[in-house]
DNA sequence: AAATCGTAGTTGTCTATACAACTTGTGTCA
DNA sequence: TGACACAAGTTGTATAGACAACTACGATTT
């Protein structure tokens, strides 16, 4: 049984600490005041200050909601947070100790379609690129990459060589991430995801359709399919 | 084109905006150093406590990494953050302006098996509450939920009317959540799922199972199908 | 009964100062 | 060359005090 952490806690840890311990073991319940913060001031003999750190944390933690001028109290729990990220699939198969390799079906300069060039923030009559590219994993298909870029966002984007760097790589670097948005869903594969991916046409996948922002641009929009039976997406969340 | 919020930002906020202007306009590239807290102070004429909240702050929002001794720098904007959070599909429904019912299929007291009991956490002989549900909106099948619930966690657990209190929120008032971990994955639905979520046997479906923690008890594991036609999670990254 | 006012209590922000802990680079000494 | 010591710069934490902004509630007035 490690503690996890004695090394002597600051104080406003000390206080945050007592605080989370009796949320969770349902002491306080939702709903419920907490101590103000001349009450915990006098408690652990220390300034109003550090109180005031350890309840603003917690309430950035979404443990506790605070009013002026009426108090603190025990947040409602129904939402807790969890941390998804962005990240390049290369260092994801790499951590794994795996191989990654891609392939590249396209690469090109296309004139985008009307709904397109809408998403993208785009004249209907403008230049986007596009690529379609097979992930693997020791060998194994597990994602097919269908990527829409606005050149505005990434102009080099075309000139990578992405068996080496990942088009999720250069965005990264190229248009630093402001906002995203995601969307998963369940389908079945086209004929052409099928065959890349090598599974059956009656195999589930899980498809991801996803939406960057950098600074003024919408940068991309990405359609990632992944084998139901290779992939799933995978969190945890802690109050 | 509304101001978000002209309202007199406090100190802390306006080197919080400053700093953040400049690293989502590319200004500060990530790796890069932040000025340090005894420049900020002199640059907008505050105290060093005062630009020691901005930072940390930042910090916290994962924008900036800061090394005791060495300085701030722009963190690598590969990870941005999105809240998920565990709802009531009850609440998630009305929300939408549309009626939610449910169809219990199964309330009953069983023996764990020994995967079953050492997922939970419980001994292999030991007694555990099971119900199958069905989520309808607008009559429609919605949502094919299968939980399992640890007796200590919810002892009243099976007193509930399940077709005015869904499992979700029993346990959520019952057992104050601590932590949770899912995973999602795509599937096709077994013949009973399938029978009762109305969808053909080829039909791709999405599978969450979920593992929620109350304090010192596994309170609860779930596997919620989906209608793959008919849901899709969707989120927000910010940074 | 309704409206108004005032006050005590609470959180929000900010300052000036202090010391501790850590990093980095420079210079000294062996 | 290498090891060590030191100093400057940086962040981490904590204090005591101050004023502002807001809420809740009771008392007073209308």
């Amino acid at each position: 049984m490690a503690s996890t952490s004695l090394p002597v806690l600051p104080a406003y840890g000390k206080v945050k600490a007592f605080i989370k311990k009796r949320i969770s073991a349902g002491i306080w319940k939702p709903g419920d005041p907490v101590p103000s913060e001349s009450a915990l001031m006098v408690q652990f003999g220390v300034s109003r200050m550090t109180v005031n750190r350890a309840l603003r944390e917690l309430m950035g933690e979404g443990l506790v909601t605070r009013v002026q001028g009426s108090g603190t109290f025990v947040a409602e729990l129904h939402r807790i947070s969890s941390t998804l990220s962005i990240r390049d699939i290369h260092e994801e198969v790499v951590e794994r100790g795996h191989i990654h390799t891609a392939l590249v079906l396209l690469v090109a300069t296309e004139t985008a379609s009307a709904e397109l060039a809408n998403t993208l923030g785009l004249a209907i009559d403008a230049q986007v690129f596009h690529t379609v590219l097979i992930h693997l994993e020791n060998s194994v298909p597990i994602q097919y990459e269908d990527r829409y870029v606005n050149p505005a966002a990434a102009p080099r984007y075309l000139d990578t060589d992405f068996t080496v760097v990942t088009p999720t790589r250069h965005l990264l670097e190229a248009a630093p991430l402001t906002e995203a948005s995601y969307s998963i869903e369940a389908c079945l594969p086209t004929a052409l995801e099928a065959k890349y991916l090598q599974i059956g046409p009656g195999e589930a996948c899980l498809a991801m359709m996803r939406r960057t922002v950098s600074g003024a641009h919408i940068a991309s929009i990405a359609r990632l399919v992944y084998p139901g039976s290779r992939y799933r997406f995978a969190g945890q969340f802690q109050a």
